[in-house]
RNA sequence: GCGCCGGUAGCUCAGUGGACAGAGCGGCUGCCUUCUAAGCAGCGGGUCGGAGGUUCGAGUCCUCCCCGGCGCGCCA
């Protein structure tokens, strides 16, 4: 990568200089930036700003002391001290040919990086299996799924998981729900308990029971009924969930029961481990973990006076587990109303002996639906939800992920289901789309023209001088930066507004260069830089699980 | 009261301590006999919530304050 082989260059001129600067052997690290504007050339470097001060010399003489010592490289035209005392590096166009080659030649993998080595687990989604899905969970799923595509993009190995409770006291008011609804079915006496699950999809799972089982369940002893009827209504919604997940294209290696810590014992185990380590106690009868030592407001209960453990209890229990599959890196994904929980799980992370930063609570801010400027409500109670799957069939499954990957993670979500639905520019995702679908027209043109394209080392590059043509260059080159900048920061958005970076300097270069014409070494050379601004398109749309269309129907105004 | 997240153009929001703060939408003006006008170009639009501080350099870091959202159960 140029980025590599330019801080290389630095670090030499750094150890040349060395002495000149009277430098000790602590080296300062080497940031190097693309240059926003040309005049700073393609590259540059604060390295001498940050110098000054330990050298005690002013910046621009430390650069100038760089530059003197910067060892030659074919690639680099000169390098010159600007501003305050940045070092900027204007680089030979060639290095751009160079990129365009990779491209071709690494097609889908340009922008991965090599394998770090280095695991993590992204557990996302985790909803309760008590309903479907809906917009909040939407937008957990699809940054979650963003952030473990990009890290593998990054070099991370990822396992992608859901947990879910299927224990607990919200799992015994859905049992009720599915079992008052299974028997008036049958024209029983039953009725849903007041702050039991009301919406009528429960008394569709209650039909897909009585499909299978026919009245049997009915005659069962009360309890057995009640557990019956809860397991089976549980296992149909999870289905139903993961069938829409499927449908949004996420996918996980694992989906997680809390149950089984329970019967494993794991929960007993994690009590009494915390206990072991002075981090857990008992308290007017119930099990308390000393959470105050983590920066809580008061300790929190682990097993309640009754003998029932609370979802800390189980998450302690998860943790280990998780742990004991040897992850580096555990990413939780929540919504930010579970802010309040961060604290808890680290302290639990370092009071088990654990690295409290190998555990990374990715939070992200509520979304609130309107259709044209009108509130949608989100009442559960009201039936006034819109579930995921309405929303896919409204809007599409790409025109929503890009949408929920607009934003940081941390900023709240607006989202206007009239704008998402319009295919217009109100909608950077058909935008980008566009910009694919109108690439791959071109290149059915020239085929359809009859241009044979020639092997990229036989065409002669160099003709691609047009301003527009060298960004577009640059812009495609910025995409392995730009992937390990997200996977860094967690932050799959920078990947969407890239994505709509890319697309408006091809519209650019589209608008001022005809590609096919009857000049055979400019046709040439632009069907490759073609070819390679759909590849890096089509690989941020694949990170971003968003489809990139071959073509798209032209709706005239 | 304590904690977390926001406050940047009319609206929705980008901006990992760097050079004159950006995009989309909305408004106005141009550009289709040519590979998709779902496009492109241009114009207008800013006390980066406020006040101090750190730094060669602050929208970005620190402190205090103001406004908004959320959270602070032996609920989930």
């Amino acid at each position: 990568m140029i980025e590599d082989r330019l801080t290389n260059l630095l670090r030499d001129a750094l150890e040349l200089a060395s002495r000149e600067l009277g430098l000790q052997d602590d080296r300062p690290v080497i940031e190097l930036t693309r240059s926003r504007q040309k005049e700073h050339g393609d590259f540059s470097t604060n390295v001498a700003l940050v110098l000054a001060g330990r050298v005690g010399r002013p910046p621009r003489e430390v650069a100038e002391v760089l530059v003197r010592h910067l060892p030659e490289d074919e690639l680099v035209a000169r390098a010159e001290v600007a501003g305050p005392g940045f070092v900027n590096l204007f680089l030979r166009e060639r290095w751009l040919h160079d990129v365009l080659r990779e491209v071709v030649a690494r097609g889908p993998t340009f922008g991965r990086a090599e394998p770090t080595g280095r695991s993590v687990q992204v557990e996302h989604v985790s909803a309760n299996p008590t309903g479907p899905l809906h917009i909040g969970h939407a937008r957990n799923a699809v940054i979650g799924d963003a952030i473990a595509s990009v890290m593998e993009a990054a070099g991370w190995r990822v396992e992608r998981e859901y947990y879910f409770n299927d224990a607990g006291r919200q799992m015994d008011l859905f049992g009720a729900s599915v079992e008052a609804r299974y028997l008036e079915l049958l024209g029983r006496p039953a009725e849903v308990p007041d702050d039991g699950y009301h919406g009528s999809y429960v008394i569709d799972l209650a039909r897909g029971i009585l499909e299978t089982f026919g009245e049997a369940l009915a005659d069962l002893p009360p309890e057995e009924r009640r557990a019956r009827l809860l397991h089976e209504g549980a296992a149909r919604m999870l289905g139903m969930i993961k069938a829409t997940l499927e449908r949004f294209g996420v996918r996980f290696d694992a989906y997680f029961s809390e149950r089984t810590l329970h019967d494993s014992g794991e929960i007993a185990e994690a009590v009494r481990r915390l206990r072991e380590a002075g981090y857990a106690y008992d308290h007017e009868g119930a099990v308390f973990f000393r959470a105050t030592a983590f920066g809580d407001d008061k300790d929190r209960v682990l097993i309640r006076s009754n003998g029932a453990p609370t979802y800390f209890a189980a998450d302690c229990a998860y943790l280990i587990d998780k742990f004991s599959r040897g992850f580096d890196r555990l990413i939780y994904v929540w919504g930010a109303d579970h802010h309040g929980d961060v604290l808890r799980v680290k302290g639990a992370a370092r009071a088990l002996g654990y690295d409290p930063d190998a555990v990374e609570i990715v939070l992200y801010q509520w979304v609130s639906l309107t259709r044209g400027g009108e509130a949608v409500g989100m009442s559960k109670r009201a039936g006034t939800f819109l579930t995921l799957d309405e929303l896919i069939d409204e809007v599409g499954t790409d025109a929503l992920r890009f949408t929920l990957l607009l934003r940081s993670n941390d900023a709240p979500l607006e989202v206007d289901l009239e704008e998402v639905k319009r295919r217009s520019m109100d909608n950077p995702v058909f935008y980008v789309q566009y910009g694919y679908a109108r690439i791959s027209s071109i290149l059915r043109h020239a085929s359809a023209r009859g241009v044979a394209l020639r092997p990229i080392h036989e065409v002669d590059l160099s003709v691609l001088d047009h301003e527009t043509e060298v960004d577009l260059l640059g812009g495609i080159a910025e995409l392995p930066g730009r992937v390990s900048e997200a996977a860094e920061l967690r932050a799959p958005h920078r990947l969407t507004h890239y994505a709509q970076d890319l697309a408006a300097r091809f519209h650019r270069f589209y608008t001022e260069c005809r590609v096919v014409t009857d000049d055979d070494a400019r046709t040439q050379a632009r069907l490759w830089l073609c070819a390679a601004a759909r590849q890096a398109i089509a690989n941020v749309l694949a990170l971003l699980g968003v489809s990139a269309p071959e073509s798209m129907e032209r709706v005239d105004a």
